[in-house]
DNA sequence: TTCTGTCCCTTGTCCGACAAAGTTAGAGCT
DNA sequence: AGCTCTAACTTTGTCGGACAAGGGACAGAA
């Protein structure tokens, strides 16, 4: 017969992770602000009374969730995670998981319509304003297919932006990553691919302006069929999500 | 008159993120697989030339990312990102970003009804088995709000799962873990909250039984309003998600 | 067979060191 | 005085070596 449980199991987090969990801890709670600088490793030597070398692996860990960052000269500081940066996480997680491209258009159809309801709803002057800019860029690049592609991925960025919603920017992101490599073969295999896609964005920027609910959910449900028979032109629905990912990340890792 | 360009930029980055990344790319790229073990860091020593201390940062790294995890002996091996893991670094920069119960529940509002749309039509008699294995444990603790929050997330979770579409699963989790500490304090301070909480429970199950989308999303929006009511009676909708994530957020870490 | 002691290997941590790059302070010049 | 340029000083990235704690394997004892 098993003895009866007598002790709980107790908590041996190592050291670098106790560090890394005091640091979070102080900026989640607000005592370190995003911009302030976190001490030198040696500062924090002293403080924790460790090793160097577990400080820094414990700043690893707080480096790669985004909570802190090196600035020009390389001294720490506490920073607002970027939302690209952690949904290229995600995206790498979707790969992994080998999601296929239908999940995607259907996650994507739902989260792009939420966002547009929300940009026709709540949309400002500004927003108009860097939603006509990058229109206007797209259409001076129309014909190039990789900077048409990077247009229209910045375009669906400041269409969440302008929902107000930042939850909903957050989720977006990771599938919209996935779409943006898929887009340049899209448009380069499709002839009528560009002009389609510059109009679309037209007729959105003009729901927007209109708070035209029903004009924006029009356009953005025939912007995504649009990528989907472009798309289904090229390859299966159901493949999954691959390599195609991996350049785009880790460029944007680099930034 | 500028020199003509001769020579890229090299890229410069520090040794321990040049090894995160080479590991990186072996497992996104499927020739290390899940599971599989990675050596021992002295075997990465040897196989990188460097020292034991840059390895021991590099796979800091890769372990907050979820990309490689360490067995009950410590050993390094391969893995599968946690979307839940994945999400809890979004919940904490959702929170960082302060964000509004609004923003959350206007966004959960669209990812669980595409949830149960999801999951009316393509959910499998084994979802449903789960789900009601959910419902009867949620019954049983219906006096218990801590217990009975926790039996809710767990819901949602498994209503996302049965929509089969992993993005959104990946999606709505963010938002759903910020949800999941308010609806215990909704759930104590309001008599009907459990009961009710319950009951719309039970009519999900029932419309994914039937396939009946309509009946499926009628449920999730009272469902949502039911909290958002709820948390009205304790807070202002506009005001921003706090600290109370913190506990939940540490804890749900260890795992 | 099951338990226990021992050995080897791995990890977590520490110490000390050094080159490269950035920072600061002061000398020197106008 | 104000500016520039150089020389210390700091800080980071990396290295080598070291050691204790703890898991796994294996042999021997009950």
């Amino acid at each position: 017969m098993p003895l009866a449980p007598l002790f709980r199991p107790i908590d041996v987090a190592p050291a670098y992770q106790k560090v890394a969990d005091a640091i979070e801890r102080e900026i989640v709670n607000g005592r370190i602000k995003p911009g302030d600088p976190i001490g030198t490793e040696h500062d924090l030597v002293r403080q924790f009374g460790v090793n160097r070398s577990t400080i820094r692996e414990g700043i690893r860990v707080l480096e790669e969730g985004g909570l802190i960052r090196r600035d020009s000269s390389r001294r720490l500081h506490a920073c607002l995670p970027r939302y690209r940066q952690l949904a290229s996480r995600l995206s790498r997680a979707l790969v992994l998981h080998e999601v296929t491209f239908r999940e995607l258009y259907e996650a994507s159809m739902t989260l792009e319509v939420a966002s547009i309801e929300g940009a026709v709803e709540r949309g400002t002057g500004e927003n108009l304003a860097e939603l006509a800019d990058n229109l206007a860029r797209s259409e001076a690049v129309v014909g190039d297919p990789a900077m048409l592609a990077e247009c229209d991925a910045e375009f669906h960025v400041l269409i969440a932006k302008a929902s107000q919603n930042r939850v909903l920017q957050l989720a977006r992101e990771p599938a919209a990553q996935l779409f943006y490599p898929t887009t340049e073969m899209i448009v380069t295999g499709v002839a009528e691919g560009g002009p389609r896609l510059v109009a679309a964005h037209r007729h959105l920027i003009d729901a927007i302006r209109h708070r035209d609910r029903e004009a924006g959910v029009l356009w953005t449900r025939r912007h995504l069929q649009d990528w989907r028979r472009g798309f289904e032109k090229i390859a299966s629905l159901d493949r999954s999500v691959e390599h195609m990912y991996m350049e785009h990340a880790q460029a944007a890792r680099r930034r």
